[in-house]
RNA sequence: GCUCGGGUGGUGGAAUAGGUAGACACGCAGGACUUAAAAUCCUGUGGGCAGAAAUGCCCGUACGGGUUCGAUUCCCGUCCCGAGCACCA
């Protein structure tokens, strides 16, 4: 049998053997320290993966495998994020039942990750469709119901103690994360009746029912969080998004706004990405300050938030979101028509609509007045667009010289603009900068506004018109949606109570429906489930978001099979945290937020031991495809090479990826390729077609998707691993293209032939020399520090660099060879497991150790260094042989040119920096 | 508009506590082996100038300045590309 590299052989060989030697398994084991690799579990979509998926995934496992040969016992599982809407919507068209299309794309996703030699730990898989771990996720789900966040003691407790507390002293004493609820004592709250309590009591519950104005997708049917909608369309089908006011279930991530912001500095994620959270969570520190209105004899406290306190002798009117309650109230009879037409007019409009016109300035007068508390001057109220429901207090107070927003209005409508600075132009454009001297600002005059602000918020507090308020962007989570395809709640309705099922009965499994739609009366498919009750009481119709599975799904992986608990505490404790976690930055406002929520709940309550899930993260950028075009003649059957194309009126034609080669069109492919191409005539140019090409998404209909399975046929699992890696950065996106992979194809034979002479094995038990070392040694240095910066491209670099070093020194050498397997086993499994067995070790090269770095084999023989007097480069100076600091500075007094360079001062020292510069002192 | 990243050969990309820019690979060109192809190997490959040649010199890391003996790297300004947020008071 040649021993050639035979990859196809190899591959299959080693995955069945580490299959059934369950190499991968992974138990606790308290003598050797633990680390945690995870990667952001993949939905399973019908499509199967393509050569993009696996980036990230590659390097958490060649991390991994890193990590075991250190000797770390490494938990590195895999899983399904499963329920979805790809699933429902291929179910509704089909009948099909999204759990058998999820099955069987599950099954297909195995075996492509399989087949690129992940060491995954399947017997820990989670599937989170699977009843045996949505229990978990209802279990959570029920906690949060059942608990409140107490704001003084930073944590959530149990509604049970809110309850005492009421009982002894009303809510007055209670400070709380919650909706709006009128003040009790404890007297009021024991004569409640069970509904009123209920109604309270929600309020304050961490998952809750609440009524807010919640982004509605009509053609998807459902509600949608914030993070699931971009520029006013639905990520998912990119359909449009209306904003709606309806009852829905949410959890208080709010109440977590400041933990979730303040224990970002504790993790090592990118600069990037906790500005990303930063922004998402939107902490802005200001003043709450209460403004007294006007309608005709009724006078209300319209409390407004502010972050420029110190410009409140500026404002010069007042403006309320349309949506504010305070609209009614503040309405003057007369100007009741205007106002109406108004609300109607702004409520027409989709959410993209509105954005479209953000330069638009509209806007109505209610005919109230409010009186500024500092100055005493009345001001006109307005309502606005401009001003959100959602924000603040849904009412704003304008300074039109200091906001360009209330610019812009005042301009529009003629409302008077004061400039509060000194010497600033509001003539054309307001100041918004937080820089200068107060004027016409009466106790602010002649302070800096950095000084202002403070002294405004305190004025403010001390006349008892407002107090220091932090506000931030971050809501709540819409956590229903009108969908099947997803966890049911663990609720059911008694007397329109919403009560708990109790945890014993959980899982509470998806019933069978006879359609994925919703009913004819618009409620959602589970509505058409038959007995969907509990104790003969209606049980909750909506199911839960696609975060709600995998906010927690790193806890289950732990401990996959408890049937006691999510995770049980000792299991957790070993495992603790992800010490590594891979993904892609689109779940940085989403998924990875939620999770750090989710987290921060289960430790708050007791459940889990570490107050962050994931401690290091690293983004993998995308990879995108890389198209190619064809020129067709117009009105033709005739196609033009691309550099001929200008001559001609052609139309630009995606093809195939997989039918060019090196931007050279396989013809008879693609006369093959499709019907219409059959009788296709060509221009060539040096009898070649040339196609264009560009970087696009890389998907089905522009057909430049890469299959890796292909890949894997043709190159072998090991080269894919390592292309993958050698494409450039881990972090930064980059289009696929094939046509390289021949070198590091390439290098996997070379690598190959240094074990081998033809058919005969050819390695030597004997010594190696000095230079065979230094090579085996500058290769462990730089792997180790490499892999350790995730920089998996120029470790590729550094073993092609060893390999050709190796080839030209005719290294046969098992001392050096041996260890070299070892090294590049984790990015080449396969092939360097067969080598390791080839050179006569026993059991898997997973369990071999990392070779240890020995400086003394790597110091350079000759090298040239720069020579500086007094910090001033003067020359170089060129060394042979290893030579210590001391010889160095002997060598470099007896140069010539330092002589010259001294011009008779006397040398006081001499220091060797290893940065390659020589610093003489004088 | 705001906040981050980033601009290096024909291509992907190396190199930053400031110290020989372009490692490694692709592509291309030439050559060896072969009936031929595949495979494999060798040589050259940023631009310009001079030379028969070895070689030498000049210019080059988006653009313009600055600091420095020395800048792809640090500072200021400009342009371009990418990502995120976007009437957040």
């Amino acid at each position: 049998m040649a021993k050639d590299y035979n990859f196809s052989e190899i591959e299959k060989k080693w995955q069945q053997y580490w299959s059934e030697k369950e190499t991968y398994k992974v138990v606790e084991d308290s003598s050797k320290p633990k680390f945690y690799v995870l990667d952001m579990f993949p939905y399973p979509s019908g499509a199967g993966l393509h050569v993009g998926h696996p980036l990230g995934y590659i390097a958490s496992d060649i991390y991994s495998r890193y990590k075991r040969l250190k000797g770390f016992n490494v938990l590195h599982p895999m899983g399904f994020d499963a329920f979805g809407l790809p699933a429902e919507q291929y179910a509704i068209q089909t009948g099909q039942h999204p759990a058998k299309t999820t099955e069987e794309n599950i099954a297909r996703y195995k075996q492509q990750l399989n087949r690129i030699g992940f060491s995954y730990d399947w017997s820990r898989e989670v599937r989170t469709c699977d009843p045996e771990y949505y229990k978990w996720t209802q279990w959570a789900f029920l906690q949060m119901f059942s608990h409140w966040y107490d704001k003084a003691s930073s944590k959530a407790r149990p509604i049970e103690q809110l309850v005492e507390i009421f009982q002894e002293s009303g809510n007055l004493s209670v400070d709380a994360a919650c909706g709006e609820v009128e003040q009790f004592s404890a007297e009021q709250w024991n004569e409640f009746d069970q509904q009123r309590k209920d109604a309270v009591l929600m309020q304050y519950r961490i998952a809750y029912i609440g009524e807010t104005a919640v982004n509605w997708c009509p053609k998807l049917g459902t509600v949608l969080a914030n993070d699931e909608v971009k520029e006013g369309l639905s990520i998912r089908g990119g359909f449009p998004v209306e904003q709606k006011k309806m009852k829905q279930w949410q959890l208080r991530v709010s109440a977590y706004a400041e933990r979730l912001l303040s224990d970002l500095d504790s993790l090592e994620w990118t600069e990037s990405l906790k500005d990303m959270q930063k922004n998402w969570i939107g902490r802005s520190q200001g003043a709450e300050m209460i403004f007294k209105v006007m309608n005709g004899t009724e006078e209300y406290d319209i409390t407004i938030f502010t972050t420029r306190a110190d410009t409140v002798f500026g404002v010069t009117f007042m403006v309320l979101a349309p949506e504010s309650e305070w609209v009614e109230k503040l309405t003057a009879p007369e100007y009741k028509t205007q106002v109406e037409e108004y609300l109607t007019m702004a409520k027409r409009k989709t959410e993209r609509e509105r954005m479209a016109q953000t330069k638009k300035v509209t806007g109505v007068f209610t005919g109230s007045y409010a009186v500024n508390p500092i100055t005493s001057e009345k001001i006109p109220v307005w309502i606005s667009e401009y001003v959100l429901a959602g924000y603040g207090t849904g009412a704003i107070m304008a300074v039109p010289a200091h906001d360009s927003r209330d610019y812009a209005f005042a301009k529009q409508f003629n409302l008077p603009i004061i400039p509060l600075i000194e010497g600033c132009d509001v003539s054309q454009e307001s100041f918004d900068a937080k820089e200068g001297i107060m004027c016409n600002s009466g106790f602010l005059n002649g302070m800096s506004v950095q000084e202002a602000i403070p002294a405004a918020i305190e004025k403010v507090e001390e006349m008892g018109i407002g107090k220091r308020k932090v506000n931030y962007r971050l809501r709540d989570a819409i956590f229903s949606r009108q969908r099947y395809w997803g966890e049911p709640f663990p609720i059911y309705y008694k007397d329109g109570r919403a009560v708990a099922i109790p945890f014993e009965s959980l899982p509470l499994e998806l019933p069978e429906v006879d359609k994925f739609l919703p009913t004819e009366a618009g409620e959602p498919p589970l509505a058409r489930a038959k007995d969907w009750q509990y104790e003969g009481c209606p049980i909750e119709k909506s199911t839960m978001p696609g975060f709600a599975g995998s906010s927690a799904y790193y806890l289950r992986y732990m401990d996959p099979c408890n049937t006691q608990a999510l995770v049980s505490r000792e299991k957790n404790e070993y495992w603790r945290s992800v010490d590594l976690y891979i993904g892609g930055t689109e779940h940085a406002t989403g998924h990875l937020i939620y999770s750090r929520f989710w987290n921060k709940f289960l430790y708050d309550i007791g459940y889990v031991c570490e107050n962050e899930p994931f401690k290091k993260l690293v983004n993998q950028g995308m990879i995108q495809g890389r198209s190619n075009f064809v020129y067709r003649i117009k009105d033709t059957n005739t196609f033009v090479s691309y550099n001929l194309k200008s001559q001609y009126d052609t139309t630009e034609i995606h093809v195939d990826v997989n039918i060019v080669n090196n931007d050279r069109l396989d013809i008879d492919a693609f006369k093959n390729w499709m019907p219409d191409y059959q009788n296709a005539e060509f221009i060539l140019e040096d009898g070649e077609y040339i196609c264009g090409w560009a970087v696009e998404k890389m998907s089905k209909s522009m057909f430049n998707v890469v299959n890796p399975d292909n890949i894997c046929e043709t190159y072998g699992a090991d080269t894919l691993r390592l292309y993958e890696m050698f494409l450039g950065p881990l972090e930064q996106s980059k289009p696929w293209d094939t046509k390289g992979i021949d070198g590091v194809h390439r290098f996997i034979k070379k690598f190959w032939r240094l074990f081998f002479d033809g058919e005969e094995l050819a390695v030597a038990e004997r010594k190696a020399t000095p230079a065979e070392l230094k090579v085996l040694h500058n290769l462990i240095h730089k792997i180790e520090t490499q892999i350790e910066s995730f920089s998996f491209n120029t470790c590729v670099s550094a073993f092609m660099i060893a390999v050709n070093e190796l080839t030209d020194l005719k290294c046969n050498c098992k001392e050096i060879l041996s260890p070299i397997v070892v090294l590049l086993s984790p990015f080449t499994p396969h092939v360097s497991e067969e080598l390791w067995h080839v050179l006569g070790n026993e059991g898997s090269v997973c369990d071999a150790q990392f070779p240890v770095y020995e400086e003394s084999y790597t110091v350079e023989n000759s090298f040239e260094y720069p020579v500086s007097f007094n910090g001033k480069m003067r020359f170089k100076i060129s060394l042979s042989k290893s030579l210590s600091p001391k010889e160095v500075e002997q060598a470099v007094l007896a140069d010539p040119n330092t002589e010259k360079y001294l011009a008779g001062n006397i040398v006081k020292k001499v220091i060797v920096v290893p940065s390659k510069i020589i610093n003489i002192v004088m």
